[in-house]
RNA sequence: GCGCCAUUAGCUCAGCGGAUAGAGCGUCCGGCUACGAACCGGGAGGUCGCAGGUUCGAAUCCUGCAUGGCGCACCA
């Protein structure tokens, strides 16, 4: 619709340049936006105000010209030129009834637009360290890596979903170390435990979880092969655990990567890091400092260079990076995107040098999500692995449930920081916004129970009954009451609103469209019965309703909230 | 010291170059003898942190300042 009449617009100012009454050298662009006031109408563009300088004329005067060539066009019932030179565009009632046969039709491609052009791009989020569990910034980052993978996909992207598994490393060691530790104080040994190491109380149910399987046989096992062993059954242990509630949160990833695979010696000699240390150095990119091996980022628009071999004969954890970089793009993505936690914005400029020396500069995206307090009664909960005294994101998924967490995550801007009571998140869990907007829901399903003849607490195949109901070609000429129209122009913004959170990044615009078109809709439900007596006006408001029932699974399915029939 | 993010109604936040700045919560008033009141309607409430600048037009862009959060490793 808004192609539509951005042709309209711009073939308007085409035949008036032609005809005469207009002197531009081009036609420029036409924008168009949905007026803040709707007594302005649908659509407003600012055309006139851009090109009167250009036409040597004033903005209204051109305003006008434009104008008189789009009125009395079929899809539009009103157009107007108001303020210093905005041309108001009023659609018509008939355009409108259309947008509703529209969205039917679509199903559940409706919103579906073409940015990606079928380019493939990777989402990567989460990928949290595999020695504890996930704490509630990881929640924040599935939610919202898991729907902007959703919202990429519906704009025309092929999207997968990726977990960095950093099980490399010394932190890996520690953990060994750790549980190690716990495991002989079960035997009945006691065990030297030092501070630095992980002292979660789940460290010990790993531990025990061992102890149990296996009993006492690692206590006099070579320090090396004990520690080998309960990094490797500690790590599958964790790694089992993370999948299962990521996936109870309805996050499952398409690729688990390996840290460890980077390391491994291929065919050539070379280990996937030494490769990619190779090809920036065959490009000059790299040089050797104090027995030290660096990357000149800053050729890049780096802060300083970046260490890549460590004096010591360590690669940094940068170094691995780069090749797991390198690995992506190797896979043939047109596009990645990482997101990662506030705490690592200093990290961003150096991994987008490396990006760019590896030969893709501008295909790196990193969105920065500011950090989450939680919060319990007022008091700031302090999150630490170390020290285990932690609320883990499984608790907060146990106590709030998987819908209402994933809302309250995806709602706020990710450059906003999130203070998450928990306290309150449970208490006001019946006037959480994500009840508003599934209740809408649930009351079309209601309706269409009624419609149907079938009993209050019937099941129901809401999709095939609306299609009973009101069929493909129901005439929708009874629509004529104000409050259709509204829901009917909140219907139809929701292409834009998925171009616009895919453009940006930015899943938030989703849960604030979701509870405008709620809104719509229990007004509209306030002011028009749907079932009644009149055949042909109760036929095009199911159609209506079920428009809005299709949308609103839509836009909760790029949410990755669920649409219930009943709550 | 340098950098990133923020600062909008009592509270939590949208809006990010357009016309009189919005929503939810809270508060005050009102609405169920028909499809779910987990709903709807109305009122009160704001120098968009401060100061300059850019232009037809600024909460939105630029500069400086203030306040708060997060960073600035041969850690991962």
């Amino acid at each position: 619709m808004k192609d539509t009449l951005r042709t309209l617009v711009a073939d308007a100012i085409a035949g008036a340049t032609t005809a005469g009454e207009l002197r531009l050298e081009t036609v420029p662009e036409v924008e168009l936006e949905r007026p803040r006031d709707p007594s302005h109408g649908d659509w407003a563009t600012n055309v006139a105000l851009k090109t009167a300088k250009a036409a040597g004329s004033s903005p209204r005067a051109v305003a006008d010209i434009i104008a008189a060539r789009i009125a009395g066009h079929p899809d539009v019932a009103g157009v107007e030129v108001a303020g210093p030179g905005f041309i108001n565009l009023r659609l018509s009632e008939s355009a409108l009834r259309r947008q509703v046969a529209l969205v039917r039709e679509a199903a559940d491609d409706w919103g579906c637009v073409d940015l990606g052009h079928g380019r493939r791009v990777q989402v990567e989020f989460v990928s949290a360290n595999p020695v504890g569990p996930l704490h509630v910034g990881h929640g924040r980052w599935a939610a919202l890596g898991d729907s902007l993978a959703a919202i990429l996909a519906h704009a025309g992207w092929i999207v997968e979903r990726e977990f960095y598994v950093n099980d490399a490393g010394v932190q890996m060691d520690i953990f060994a170390k750790s549980v190690s530790a716990r495991y002989s104080e079960l035997c009945g040994h006691s065990a030297t435990f030092e501070p630095e190491w992980y002292q979660g109380a789940y460290i010990t149910e790993i531990a025990r979880e061992i102890y149990d399987a296996e009993g006492t046989c690692w206590l006099d096992a070579a320090p090396q092969v004990r520690e080998d062993h309960f990094r490797e059954k500690a790590y599958a242990q964790v790694l089992a655990h993370l999948r299962q509630v990521l996936h109870g949160m309805g996050v499952d990833f398409d690729v688990w990567f390996s840290e460890r695979t980077l390391h491994v010696v291929g065919g050539d000699g070379l280990t996937e890091v030494q490769r990619a240390i190779g090809q920036l150095s065959a490009q000059g990119y790299v040089y050797e400092l104090d027995g030290a091996v660096w990357f000149r980022s800053t050729d890049f628009g780096d802060d300083k260079d970046r260490v890549l071999l460590k004096a010591d004969g360590e690669y940094t954890y940068f170094a691995a990076d780069i090749a797991y970089h390198k690995d992506k793009f190797d896979r043939g993505f047109d596009r990645v995107i990482n997101i990662w936690g506030a705490d690592h914005h200093g990290y961003v400029p150096r991994m987008k040098a490396a990006v760019a020396a590896l030969g893709y500069p501008g295909q790196l995206d990193v969105v920065i999500g500011q950090l989450v307090t939680l919060l319990r009664n007022g008091e700031v909960v302090r999150m630490s692995k170390r020290t285990g005294e932690m609320v883990t994101f499984e608790e907060l998924l146990d106590e709030v449930g998987a819908d209402a967490a994933r809302y309250f995550f995806l709602r706020r801007s990710t450059d906003q920081p999130l203070d998450f009571d928990i306290g309150l998140a449970k208490e006001q869990s019946s006037d959480n916004p994500v009840f508003y907007v599934q209740y809408a829901h649930a009351r079309i399903c209601s309706i269409l129970r009624k419609a149907a003849g079938l009993a209050p607490d019937a099941d129901i195949d809401a999709a095939s009954a609306a299609a009973r109901l009101a069929p493909a070609g129901t005439s929708l000429d009874a629509l004529v009451d104000p409050a259709e129209f509204a829901l009917v122009r909140k219907l139809a913004e929701f292409p834009e609103i998925v171009e616009q959170a895919a453009d940006l990044l930015a899943p938030h615009k989703l849960p604030y469209y979701a509870e405008e078109l709620a809104g719509a809709f229990h007004q509209f439900y306030t002011l028009c019965r749907v079932v009644t007596d009149d055949v042909a006006l109760t036929a095009a408001r199911i159609a209506l309703v079920d428009a809005t029932r299709l949308t609103l699974e839509r836009v909760l399915a790029l949410v990755g909230v669920s649409a219930p029939e009943r709550m």
